[in-house]
DNA sequence: AAGGGTTTGTTGCCATAGCTACAAACGCCT
DNA sequence: AGGCGTTTGTAGCTATGGCAACAAACCCTT
C-alpha cells in the first residue's frame, strides 16, 4: 500500500522495515484524516497532542503577524510533517497555521502513545529518530542565521555559493532557488544582490546563468566567504 | 549533597524528586570528571557520546572559525549542558570547544543508557524533559531570528523593547544586558543604535537609563515593533 | 509565432546605518 | 577623593544597500 511508501519517506521512520511500521502502528494508535481544499489543518495558538504526516495532497503554512498580516512561510508535500517540535512543549501551542491547498490526508501520531510505549524493539529506534529530527532543526536554523548575522552582501553570497561548493566539491554548483527566493533566504533585496554578483562576475571570480554558478576563483571565493 | 541541587537545576530533572535521581543515576552510570583551569572540557569536532552537565566552575564556550578566527559564545556556569543537541545527531561531532575557565567538575550522561532504559517509572519523565529542552531550544532560536530578518534600527529596537513589555506586563522593561550586548543581539553597531534610542527618546516614544527603558507612548512603539 | 506572465539584469537616487573617534558619565578600588 | 577601566552618549563622514523603475530575456500556452 502506497501510504507506506509515503510514510518511510518520513524522518521518524528512517531505517525501519514494512512489517516494523505495521507493528508500531498498531502500538502507537495513528489515525487518518482527510481534509478537503480549504479547511484548516491545523490553527495557529492551538493545542495538539499529535504529529501529523501529510500522506496526500499540499498543505500550506503560515502565521499570522500581530498586526493581523499573513506571512507564507512554504508548502508541505507528502511525507512532510508538522507539529513535531510543538508537540514537545510544554504549552504545545502550535505556531503556524497549515490549510490543505488540496484535498489531502494526514496521519496522527499520538506522541503520548510514543512516550507510554512499553519495551518494543522498534521504541528504541523511534526515540533516536525522533530525538534526530530536532537536533538536525536546531543545526539547520543555526545554519540558516549564520548567513543572517553576516553584515555584507559580498560576504553573503559568497558564503552561500562556497559552502554549497564545499557541500557538492564542484566548482559548477546549483543552488535550486531563484534570485528571488535566494534574496529572500539572504535577507536582502534582489537587486542589490544581483548587482553585488555583476559586480563578482566583473572581476572574474564567478559567473552565473540562473541558479547554476561557476566559480572562477576559488581563492577569492573563500577569501571573501571566511 | 550539593551536587544534587545544581542537578536540580538542569532542565533535564525538571520535576524530579531527589530520591529518583538517585535511582535515575544507577541506572544512567553517569560519571564525574574534574577538569583544572585550561583545560579543554570537549573540542569542535570531536564526537560525543554524553551529555555533559556542568555542576562546579565555568566553562568558556568558542568557535574556530573556517579562518581560525576564535568566537567566544558565552559562559556556561553550573547546571548548564552542552553536547544535549549534537549527542543526537548521526555524527555526533560537537560544535563548539569548551574550556574550563576555572576548576570545574562536570557530569557526563550516556545517552546511550539513557534510551536502553527499561521501562523505569521515570524513563517517561526524563525523555519528555530531554524533548522539551530540544523543542525549546528550537523555538529560541527561532525567537532570536525574528530579530536579525528585521531590516531597520528603529523597528529591531521597537520590537525588543514591546515583546519585553508584552512578556512582563509592565511599561517600565528592564533588558537585562548592557548597549554591547545589546547591540550584539540585534546584531547592528552599538553608535547606531544608541543614535535611534535617542531619537526614540527625542519623539516622546521611550526613556531609558543604563538597561532600564520606560515607554512613553506605548500605541506608538506597538507600531513600530509590528 | 505571438503574446502574456514571470524571472533576471541594470540603473540612479537617497536614506540608513557602519565606523572611527572622542567626550561624558559611571562604578569600582584603594 | 582620586584614578582607572568600563559603559554610554554624541558627531561627522562615507559606503552600503534598499527601493522604484524599467529593460531584457525567458518560458509557457495557445
Amino acid at each position: 500500500m502506497k501510504i507506506l511508501r509515503l510514510i518511510k519517506k518520513n524522518r521518524l521512520f528512517e531505517n525501519f522495515e514494512d512489517k516494523e511500521i505495521n507493528v508500531l502502528f498498531d502500538n502507537l494508535k495513528g489515525r487518518i484524516v482527510k481534509f478537503s481544499r480549504g479547511m484548516i489543518v491545523a490553527a495557529q495558538g492551538t493545542q495538539i497532542e499529535e504529529i501529523g504526516i501529510l500522506l496526500s495532497g499540499t498543505l500550506v503554512k503560515f502565521i499570522v503577524k500581530s498586526d493581523g498580516a499573513r506571512e507564507a512561510q512554504g508548502t508541505l508535500l507528502g511525507g512532510d510533517m508538522f507539529g513535531d517540535t510543538e508537540v514537545f512543549l510544554k504549552d504545545k501551542l502550535i505556531r503556524a497555521s497549515y490549510v490543505a491547498a488540496e484535498d489531502a490526508a494526514v496521519l496522527y501520531l499520538p506522541t503520548e502513545h510514543i512516550l507510554n510505549m512499553g519495551d518494543s524493539p522498534y521504541r528504541k529506534k523511534l526515540m533516536e529518530n525522533i530525538l534526530a529530527t530536532l537536533a538536525e532543526k536546531i543545526i539547520a536554523i543555526g545554519k540558516d542565521s549564520e548567513y543572517l548575522i553576516i553584515k555584507s552582501m559580498r560576504h553573503k553570497i559568497a558564503k552561500l555559493i562556497y559552502d554549497k561548493h564545499l557541500e557538492t566539491g564542484v566548482l559548477n554548483v546549483e543552488l535550486g532557488i531563484n534570485r528571488n527566493e535566494m534574496a529572500e533566504y539572504l535577507n536582502v533585496s534582489r537587486p542589490s544582490m544581483s548587482r553585488e554578483m555583476m559586480r563578482m562576475r566583473d572581476e572574474g571570480i564567478i559567473d552565473f546563468w540562473k541558479d547554476k554558478i561557476t566559480i572562477n576563483d576559488l581563492v577569492k571565493l573563500r577569501e571573501i566567504a571566511k
